[in-house]
DNA sequence: GTGGTCTAGACCACT
DNA sequence: GTGGTCTAGACCACT
């Protein structure tokens, strides 16, 4: 998972975004854990408390629950509420930068142009969508 | 200008980013002044110091310049500096939306699907857009 | 005279040693009016309040004065005081410089060829030289 | 680091002129941290926002690179950039000196007698320059 | 502890 | 009034 030190989003909400995107994904299943706090940490170059608050949210969201000694698992309906959350997170950027552009004057089709470009910019998906 | 207090994006950055979108849309011409740091404010409903921080930003971005006693220029090619930034702060919103949805196995059908609803669920432009 | 409206060095400042060089140059001898505030103002592009300030401050200096209906008049010892307190302030730049290039670890050579190269930059000072 | 609050030049451009002669002179080196915002600011008798200031221009200027909780830290290219910063600074400062000394009619061998003179008035430098 | 952002209030140079 | 700088004190994300 690729974090940004120096983004205005925090990093435990990269995290979040990140994790509910891999089980949105099906990378993760429910029933499976997700990678532990400390390994997070490591591949992640950031530090355990800010894997752990991370979690935390999630699993205040109903995506993961906490076992002991088996870690956090994907709850049953996990997907679910992942592939739901996701879609907010990006209903909700999309909303903002829609609203940045009209403000600035730029018409629907200027706005669109910008929308289409960004895919092109995109790094490529590789042919791995699901839905 | 509406800030929204408890988003993720500084204060001073929607600042910087309303009044970039204003002077793109024509509401600040080359020539005019921008709100005072003060004026700003108290309409802003935040610090003086929150908004001459995002002054000074775009100042450095060369769209406005600053004299004591007589306040803040828009720069003779600080339209196209503007319109240049807005689109760029675009772009840089709708790629990181699409990098999300693509990590969460979206493909493209459903990301635009999203992108879509995102316009419909847009307040009205009221057809002023000129570009 | 030349005034930078953005220069950490105050502009009435400027105006002070703007002055103060010209009296040393003889520009304006002793018994001379130097120009009058409005003048001045609309010369240098400048609020008559801020040239005021100058003025008081080089009648401070002792180097010139104030005569109702005749303006500000050169005093009879203007130019020794113009020399003196133009050298002063050439030495406290070139001080400050000096010191500042010993903590980053700059030798007398090092420092003594930036010192030189800054003259070959300098506008021609058209052979008007007095002293 | 001595700071003079009265100087015409502001405290956080104090402080940016010392870190970056402290960077050219080897004192901090790239990987080091600098000292922290507040480590700085008891340091040298300053309100830590001011200190936050300078660093924010050094972190634009490319010499240091900030991340919560662990610091400001030296850039790989951190000392090439003090360098070259510092001897700008150094060639603005004399070319003012000069400029305002031409006005005044000094010859130049005259400016250079002052110049030599401020060495002469300068603090040792005690023998441990390097370049 | 460490950087980043923000509020509250002040003084200065300049118009 | 207007921008520029500064102090004092606070909260947040991160280590």
């Amino acid at each position: 998972m690729r974090i940004e030190p120096n983004s205005v989003v925090p990093i435990f909400q990269q995290i979040v975004d990140g994790i509910r995107a891999a089980v949105a994904a099906g990378v993760y299943k429910p029933g499976d854990a997700i990678p532990s706090v400390r390994a997070q940490a490591v591949a992640s170059l950031v530090n355990p408390n800010t894997v752990q608050r991370a979690y935390e949210q999630l699993e205040r969201d109903g995506l993961i629950t906490g076992r002991k000694g088996l870690g956090m698992i994907v709850q049953t309906n996990g997907r679910a509420i992942a592939l739901s959350g996701t879609a907010t997170a990006l209903s909700a950027t999309f909303a903002q930068a829609i609203q940045l552009g009209q403000e600035a004057g730029f018409s629907r089709p200027a706005i669109d142009k910008i929308y289409r470009q960004s895919w092109a910019d995109a790094p490529e998906s590789s042919g791995r969508s699901k839905t």
